[in-house]
DNA sequence: TCCGCTGGTTAATGATCGTTAACCCCTGTG
DNA sequence: CACAGGGGTTAACGATCATTAACCAGCGGA
């Protein structure tokens, strides 16, 4: 892929999440990476191609990167959960303008488009689900599906806060899911605790 | 308050959070309600003048909800926190396009109007930062407001998933936001825990 | 040197949108 | 009965948008 598609794919995103996909022209888009309004048609063949491309390309990071992490905690199952909370904070924290749109923009996209996002997204939260699930056996396939959904609303939580460092923040998104979703395992650090 | 208007008012709302601000016509908020276009402007000023009310609507009903908890709370101050997060759950389940709206379009709005959802928003959060810090004096207060965004995000991923009943995501929700954000207080339950 | 391709440009086109104008019906009240 | 006003209609206007057309500069290979 030319740097240049991936310049304007990465400017387009930042555009779409800041004003939404139909409060963004393509004059907008061509005057943010420096070019006027149809030069962008020698790059996509339409504004949704660019919506889709932005969301595909999300979506595609994302279970990549979920994928990667399953063959190292086989040995460790407890630890795959973690590794996937920690992943998903990282690309949170690195790329709001990504999750914003995802979460936002999907109605927006042509039916075989959204199938493709959909089924890299269902993917992703399968992932989720069974390195979730034999940790808490006490909920059902849909209760794990939603607690899922609710973690990722956590974590996606980024783009509107953000006024601590991003240190700070992957420190406090991190400790949050996990205590959401696996509540009887955090164990009260050394330090001050509530209770007294 | 005409019921007209407030039928307006809600359909445009369930409009805006399917397809975005600018994604939604005067003529499709007009056919929605069983009018057609122009007849709108005798009930609101302009397309923006609706958006406005929207979020006016709902940051005031959030904000009138949580102060309305405060002094029954004055005498068990831990069940604070347990109030406003069932409290906002509830919101949250009942208008799930009010909640898609007011963290999705805020930045549509004209400056006048964005600074008085702003406000109230901003109060929202102190409510609640309010409610947390005593319970929570390791956290700073910025990383409190954080957590209470956090928090927010997970319990407003309702319209993201919602495949189980309502009173089952209830108590998710509000067991997921209440160990995410006080983890040290859970008790794990008689039944089956997941340390078997 | 000529040629074709890549990546630009500006002008034009057709659709859609927010908004206004002009007009109309109904209903309650003097 | 006259009539004012609330709530609706269709038609029209100007702006904006996505997209296409037509054209052009640079440049690597025959």
């Amino acid at each position: 892929m030319t740097p240049r598609r991936q310049q304007i794919l990465s400017t387009a995103a930042d555009l779409f999440a800041a004003r939404g996909f139909h409060g963004v022209s393509m004059g907008d888009i061509g005057a943010a990476v420096g070019v006027s309004g149809p030069a962008l048609y020698k790059h996509f063949a339409s504004k949704d191609d660019i919506l889709g491309q932005c969301l595909l390309h999300a979506s595609d990071q994302l279970l990549a990167g979920a994928r990667e992490l399953l063959p190292d905690a086989e040995a460790a199952p407890g630890d795959a959960l973690e590794a996937l909370i920690a992943r998903h904070a990282d690309f949170a924290l690195d790329n709001p303008a990504l999750i914003v749109v995802q979460e936002r923009e999907w109605g927006a996209l042509g039916a075989d488009t959204r199938a493709q996002v959909r089924k890299r997204q269902l993917a992703y939260v399968d992932v989720w689900c069974d390195a979730l699930r034999p940790l808490r056996p006490d909920l059902s396939a849909a209760q794990a599906r939603a607690a899922v959904q609710a973690a990722f609303g956590l974590l996606n939580s980024t783009p509107h806060s953000a006024r601590i460092g991003r240190g700070a923040m992957h420190a406090l998104l991190t400790s949050m899911a996990h205590a959401a979703l696996l509540p009887w395992t955090v164990t009260r650090p050394g330090g001050p605790g509530p209770s007294r």
